[in-house]
RNA sequence: GCCUGGUUAGUCUAGUUUGGUUAGGAUAAUAGGUUGUGGCCCUGUUGACACGGAUUCAAAUUCCGUACCAGGCCCCA
């Protein structure tokens, strides 16, 4: 019994598991095709340099890592990135720039699970790759607003906490900041910390530590505000900040992530209730395809994973019932050979339709339509045959009417 | 890698304080009954103490170890 659980961090999916993780897949799927993005995939397993390359050999303690039989260094991947990375060096060049591109892959992390943490996870990414204009990550933003939008999350729920890490490097010249990764480690620690180890924290960093408190405490509009009068080149945030939903947005400088590959905007999504992990992240990584080894390429795109989503969607009761659209065809008395011929009429006219095998009687197959979310039954028996019509019962509203058998052919 | 708390049928749960007869219930599943029409009702069937060890005349119950789950730390893509 023990060794049939599923491997630590992973998911079993039944039916009605897989038509949530569904309906999620088909709201990112949706929503990028909606804004001219197109779907990509590339393997799930691929060599460990990949990932090391940029993220040093550490980052192997973290990976499903493996040799091959030919003693090739392999691993599950753990992003996609450096495999979009790849795909652009070795197929670019034949592609119209700029690529407007979404996938979403099955990743794996080597990891202790936790609260919308897992070993092996689905991960929607969008990316838009060879534009220099700002206006490719307003477009990044939207298509990640408006995908949460489509699940019926409004700016009352989600807030998109957006920087620059320009910006954060231009601070830390001029505040003086001596240890830069420390200031980039308290940034990112803010929101789990209390206000006063934070304020700690600058004092002990930062030089000009009242010019730096004062700043972040600022918010939103006049933290840009007072930046620009300051001498900070904020034009690139201020576009941003000003073509995308401002309803959602909100400037915080605290936003750094973790990633090295990021080169300016960066920014993360959250739940307003701060319950859980952030639901998006990314930014704009303008160096990476060149430290692969190609052109110097603008890029900029987000990371979606579904196990926060999950969570949020059902604390703010998003998720839809199991429910499914067909049709359920129930028989009374010998009536096959009809039963049969509409099924293969609805088949063909595209409903998609489940038919009764068994000699139940018809309660029990009402059961089993009902047990199975089907919200149409097809009743077709040898009394309606004789007036040559079938009933057509409405699970939902409990509703019926007879329907002529020769609408059906 | 570390810390805390858990684990009783498919699911939820009583029982663990104080070891003691056949581990009780609900729900689901399944078969049937009833009604030419689902959710109600009635009957039958199936089904559990996570795994291993220790203590004991006796362990779901106490102790140790392991696995897994949940939450957290570290890390974060």
């Amino acid at each position: 019994m023990t060794n049939l659980q599923p491997y630590i961090g992973t998911r079993d999916f039944l039916p009605s598991d897989w038509d949530k993780e569904l309906f999620i897949a088909n709201k990112w799927r949706s929503s990028s095709k909606m804004m001219g993005f197109e779907e990509y995939d590339a393997p799930t397993i691929e060599e460990v340099s990949l990932f090391t390359r940029k993220s040093g050999e550490e980052i192997k303690s973290q990976l499903f890592y493996f040799k091959d039989r030919g003693d090739r260094e392999v691993c599950l991947r753990p992003e996609l990135t450096p495999q979009l990375a790849r795909f652009v060096i070795m197929y670019g060049k034949g592609l119209k720039k700029p690529l407007k591109w979404f996938s979403i892959p099955r990743c794996f992390r080597y990891e202790r699970p936790q609260k919308g943490r897992l070993r092996e996870f689905f991960q929607y990414n969008a990316d838009i790759i060879g534009e220099v204009s700002v206006l490719a990550t307003v477009e990044i933003l939207n298509l990640a607003i408006s995908t949460l939008e489509s699940f019926g999350l409004k700016s009352n729920d989600i807030v998109v906490r957006v920087n620059s890490r320009v910006l954060i490097d231009s601070f830390v010249k001029r505040f003086g900041v001596e240890d830069k990764s420390a200031f980039y480690l308290l940034l990112d620690k803010k929101l789990k910390i209390t206000p006063k180890e934070f304020d700690d924290g600058l004092r002990n960093l930062v030089k000009e530590y009242d010019l730096a408190k004062r700043l972040f405490s600022l918010t939103d509009k006049e933290l840009i505000v007072e930046l620009d009068s300051l001498g900070f080149d904020v034009s690139r945030l201020k576009t941003v900040v000003e073509l995308c939903n401002p309803e959602y947005l909100e400037v915080d400088l605290s936003i750094v992530r973790g990633l090295d590959y990021y080169t300016d905007i960066v920014f993360e999504a959250y739940d307003r209730g701060g319950k859980f992990r952030a639901i998006f992240g990314g930014g704009e990584y303008n160096n990476l395809v060149s430290d692969f080894g190609g052109e110097k390429t603008p890029a900029v795109g987000f990371a979606e994973g579904d196990a926060v989503l999950f969570e949020v969607l059902k604390d703010k009761k998003l998720l839809p019932d199991y429910l499914n659209n067909s049709v359920f065809i129930a028989t009374v008395g010998n009536v096959m050979t009809e039963a049969l011929k509409l099924r293969n009429f609805l088949l063909k006219k595209g409903v998609s339709c489940d038919i009764n095998m068994s000699e139940r009687n018809l309660s029990k197959q009402f059961e089993y339509a009902e047990n199975r979310g089907i919200h149409k039954v097809y009743i077709i028996g040898e009394k309606d045959l004789e007036k040559d019509t079938i009933t057509v019962k409405d699970l939902v509203s409990g509703k019926e009417e007879k329907v002529k058998l020769s609408k059906f052919s």
